[in-house]
RNA sequence: GGGCGGUUAGCUCAGGGGGAGAGCACUACCUUGACACGGUAGGGGCCACAAGUUCAAAUCUUGUACCGCCCACCA
């Protein structure tokens, strides 16, 4: 079939479609309303929870950042909306100015014209025609993910409310003087023909030279005819106006004041001191161009300096500089190079490799260009926007990303958001030639209300980030009606952000700083910085390196569960995420793992009684234990946002302890006939449904299957299938959770029964998990039981003792043996009372237990804290390999002993540890001294 | 040039002041009525290096080396 191509050579391919087990659930949920702002039940019902999506680009396809990201969202909604808040994930897309212009640009050029040629409008309609039809596809694999976004609304950063948000952002901070015009430099895309954001620049290495120019003096300093000058970029002389040397350079401070003279453009300029200049570097001598460099800019400000600009808007040198007018950057560079060279005036080249800003569209070098336009001044909005992280009204997950978010603000300069482009939100300023009248405007204008001439609108557009600030408030109304739009009344800050950390500055801060000015509040309180997905080598993942992998095939191998766990389990606090496919292998058997657990419980429920779950045996009470624990621990690591804790813990328990213990604990008790059978059953349920409820943020789709099931078939009525939905309907008035809500309220329950209606029923019987309420493990702690986790871990070893020795000599787990072992009076009661348990494990026929047992003949010990196991070994018994394992035993044995002593007899130890360390410390010498002993023993009776 | 992160089993990575962990890979056994995308039992590591703090360091501090990321005005 088709996936033979892209399946990996060593990938087993078990073609499972779980596309089509996965889309019928999401349709349930989908028709169930499920996915609008919730209703809230329980403690939190009139607590609201809102998070808004980082809107992908209309250009976008899911990859994998997204995946993990809208993953670690969708867990948070998820977990929210079962915890009883009104939740609601708030879902659009971004316009992306330069992206999508790009794209449509492209796509016109292939149909052989230009945007020129078809004008401002036809491809602004082009643009809408390109979002109309591409723009949907990262949405719908939003919902192959399974993320429970609010698709009902779904925004777009042009659309015209949001439209109206802009404007009136705009507006306001004009007429709060905060966007102002200015002639500055940019980084100016001579391809695009636009203006590039500092942080919207790449950076490339390149080999470069530099090139070492004389200027002659106009009168010779101290002898010195002529100084010399260092440039990458010697074309840019033209346009000089000046030559800096530094204040601290001594040596220099006696040219200061003196002329030079330009040579080829013939023009007097000025050498002058300031202190943006290092003396080491080059000749100590700066060229200043102010036209075309953002620092000698600021020093010929200083200076007052002219400014020349040598370039138009396609980086051709303009007309007035003779030969040099209309070559390109390239050629001017090569000419004015060489008439250094015939005029004696190129002192020297060195090689010189460095950095050039290059745009991230076109990968054209930027050219700092002198050019009007439009600036949002930060200094205001930065202050406020540092002191709502420094005060804590905004928190970030890792904490370390404050420091660079603070660093950001702090460096932070005026923000250029005019853009050449025709695609994005139209700066609202209007202007009449007439009279000089301009102004921002909400409405079009057509007329001048100073003159009553046509006036006109600026022809840019708005950075794409401009808009991008305003999204949180912008998709709840904010634009029509203010902070009393309901959505922003009742459920504005958002509660969280999720985002990777490239865009930490240019977006996280800004909507930081707009909401701030806008709603008086903050965006959101916490930030979640995700890791960076990395490919398999360790590199970004892109295109051009080839180590990309589409999060859409990984639904396709492992299912949109798998990929989901797979991708959390992954996340770890601080670190690059090093993408790792065999993870997703992995999770994807956990999920097999959790259909094949569920489906035994599943296939052991009939006769199911509803009723209570009661804690009756050993095993009960530790499963039960370990599960109010696994919701005290889930709880925390959700808080602090750990989602590769959160996942392990998942994992440890469901697999480790519910599947290899508890449920093989339970097959005894299962059989027909037996008394507990009942109990066992309800029990089951009960571990299980818990499990459903904390596994489905993170697996949202095996785990509502499986509820459904579980739903059915502990249904005592057997209820109508109902006609709703496609086979995922529910007996709503027979689940176990309305059983067991309904056996509490009738009274005389006891704890047990009355925590786990507490801790899992909800209000209302909820038809899907998606709804159901997540465990309170408040109400579980009363499950919370220290001696059975003891007790159970002890027999676990016992069993796992006598594998082992199984294992060992070659016994069929099938032939039944007999153990004796010694231990001390408590801990005989202990094991005393799993008996049972343990002959069923390790499959014996005789347990016997004593503080005075001894060793019998021909058996194997084994050795556990204050445990001596020994296991009968009726068949042959190869007496020289159980000498090299007890010598081996004693080495490690008596190495630990003798650190231990070490450690007992320092002084310093014993005065300033800890006194449980050093009791602790000293039990374990003792254990550590009679268990050598007690080799020793073995080892002779051996030999 | 600044800042941050990483260096732990063959591989990918958790953990984190007092007995080295997981998954994969590997070895042996097991097709047992949930699951071979499985089970049981194993083998495998002076936790990058060096100094320091401490009674005690894989863990804290500092430094070094290497890998990676972010920011920056070196013409």
């Amino acid at each position: 079939m088709a996936d033979s191509n892209d399946a990996g050579p060593d990938k087993k391919t078990r073609g499972f479609d779980y596309a089509a087990s996965e889309a019928p659930i999401f349709a349930a949920w989908e028709e169930g309303g499920y996915f609008g702002r919730s209703q809230g039940h329980g403690a939190h019902a009139d607590e609201a929870y809102t998070v808004v999506i980082p809107p992908p680009n209309i250009t976008g396809v899911l990859h994998m950042g997204h995946a993990l990201n809208n993953t670690i969202q969708d867990a948070c909604i998820r977990r929210a909306r079962m915890q009883g808040y009104r939740t609601r994930w708030v879902l659009g897309t971004d316009h992306a100015g330069i992206a999508t212009q790009t794209k449509v640009d492209k796509k016109l050029a292939d149909e052989g014209v230009s945007r020129l040629e078809v004008g401002r409008e036809a491809f602004i309609e082009a643009c809408f025609d390109w979002y109309k039809e591409y723009g949907s596809t990262i949405v719908r694999q939003l919902k192959a993910m399974g993320c429970s976004c609010d698709f009902e609304h779904e925004h777009f950063t042009l659309e015209p409310a949001y439209v109206a948000a802009v404007r009136k952002a705009f507006v306001d901070w004009y007429h709060d003087g905060l966007i102002f015009r200015g002639k500055r430099i940019v980084n100016w895309c001579p391809h695009c023909e636009t203006a590039i954001a500092d942080d919207e620049a790449e950076y490339i290495d390149e080999p470069g030279h530099l090139w070492y120019l004389r200027y002659p003096l106009t009168e010779a300093v101290e002898g010195v005819e002529y100084i010399v000058v260092a440039t990458t970029r010697p074309e840019t002389m033209l346009g000089d106006t000046g030559v800096a040397v530094s204040p601290k350079d001594g040596t220099k401070s006696s040219f200061v004041g003196h002329m030079v003279r330009l040579p080829l453009v013939d023009r007097e300029v000025p050498v002058f001191s300031d202190f943006l200049v290092d003396p080491e570097f080059g000749t100590g001598f700066v060229k200043v161009t102010p036209a075309h460099d953002a620092n000698d800019n600021a020093m010929g400000a200083r200076a007052g300096l002219e400014v020349i600009n040598i370039f138009d808007e396609k980086a051709t040198v303009v007309e007035g500089f003779g030969e040099f007018s209309g070559m390109s950057r390239e050629e001017a560079r090569q000419a004015v190079v060489a008439r250094f060279d015939e005029l004696g005036l190129l002192d020297r080249v060195e090689e010189h490799p460095h950095n050039v800003m290059t745009c991230y569209r076109c990968h054209t070098k930027l050219e700092p260009w002198l050019s009007e336009q439009w600036f949002v001044a930060v200094d205001r909005l930065k202050a406020d926007a540092a002191r709502a992280v420094e005060e804590g009204a905004v928190s970030f997950y890792p904490a370390r990303w404050r420091q660079v978010y603070l660093d950001w603000l702090h460096n932070l300069k005026d923000w250029c958001i005019s853009r050449q482009l025709w695609w994005g939100h139209r700066i609202p300023i209007f202007m009449c030639d007439a009279c000089g009248w301009e102004d921002a405007c909400l409405e079009d204008m057509s007329e001048c209300p100073a003159c009553g001439a046509s006036v006109r609108q600026d022809e840019d557009v708005l950075d794409t980030w401009f808009s991008s600030q305003l999204w949180p408030f912008a998709t709840l109304g904010w634009a029509q009606e203010g902070m009393s739009a309901p959505e922003l009344a009742s459920a504005y800050p958002t509660q969280v952000l999720s985002t990777a950390r490239d865009i930490m500055g240019l977006w996280v801060a800004r909507m930081v700083m707009s909401s701030l000015y806008f709603c008086k509040e903050v965006p959101f309180r916490d930030v979640i910085i995700h890791p960076t997905v990395l490919g398999a080598d360790g590199k970004p993942m892109s295109k051009s390196r080839g180590n990309g992998v589409d999060p859409v095939r990984l639904m396709q191998d492992y299912g949109a569960d798998g990929m989901r766990f797979g991708l959390l389990m992954q996340v770890t606090g601080t670190q690059d995420l090093r993408f790792n496919e065999e993870k997703l292998e992995n999770s994807r058997n956990f999920v097999n793992k959790i259909r094949n657990a569920a489906r035994f419980v599943l296939m052991n429920l009939e006769g199911y009684q509803p009723g209570s779950p009661e804690p009756l045996t050993p095993a009960d009470r530790w499963i039960f234990s370990r599960l109010a624990g696994l919701v005290v621990r889930l709880d925390k690591a959700f808080e602090s946002y750990e989602f590769g804790e959160v996942a392990r813990e998942l994992s440890v328990f469901f697999w480790n302890e519910f599947c290899d213990w508890y449920i093989e604990l339970s097959k005894g008790r299962l059989t027909l006939g037996s008394p507990d059978r009942e109990a066992c059953q309800r029990n089951l349920a009960f571990v299980l449904d818990v499990a459903l409820r904390l596994l489905h943020p993170i697996m949202p789709f095996v785990t509502e299957e499986i509820y459904q099931d579980l739903q059915r078939a502990t249904c005592s009525h057997h209820a109508s299938p109902s006609s709703e939905g496609a086979g995922l309907s529910a007996c709503s008035d027979a689940d176990p959770l309305a059983s067991a809500s309904q056996d509490a309220t009738e009274g005389a329950v006891g704890l047990d029964g009355s925590a786990w209606s507490a801790a899992i029923a909800a209000p209302l019987p909820q038809p899907f998990l998606i709804g159901a309420s997540w465990p309170d493990s408040a109400h579980l702690a009363a499950f919370d039981d220290p001696h059975a986790e003891r007790a159970l871990s002890l027999a676990i070893a016992v069993v796992s003792s006598v594998r082992s020795a199984r294992a060992r000599y070659g016994i069929s787990p099938r032939t039944p043996l007999d153990v004796v072992i010694k231990a001390d009076s408590q801990d005989c009661a202990l094991l005393g009372e799993q008996q049972q348990l343990i002959c069923g494990m390790a499959n014996l026929e005789r347990l016997s237990l004593a503080p005075d047992a001894v060793k019998p003949k021909a058996s194997r010990v084994s050795l556990i804290g204050n445990l001596e196991v020994y296991t009968i070994l009726s068949g042959l018994v190869d007496f020289e390999a159980e000498q090299a394992r007890l010598l081996k035993d004693r080495a490690a044995a008596l190495a630990d002993v003798e650190r231990l002593g070490k450690k007992l007899a320092n002084p310093g130890f014993l005065a300033k540890a800890a006194p449980e360390v050093i009791e602790k410390d000293r039990t374990r010498h003792a254990e550590l001294e009679s268990l050598l002993e007690r080799i020793d023993a073995q080892l002779e009776e051996i030999a």
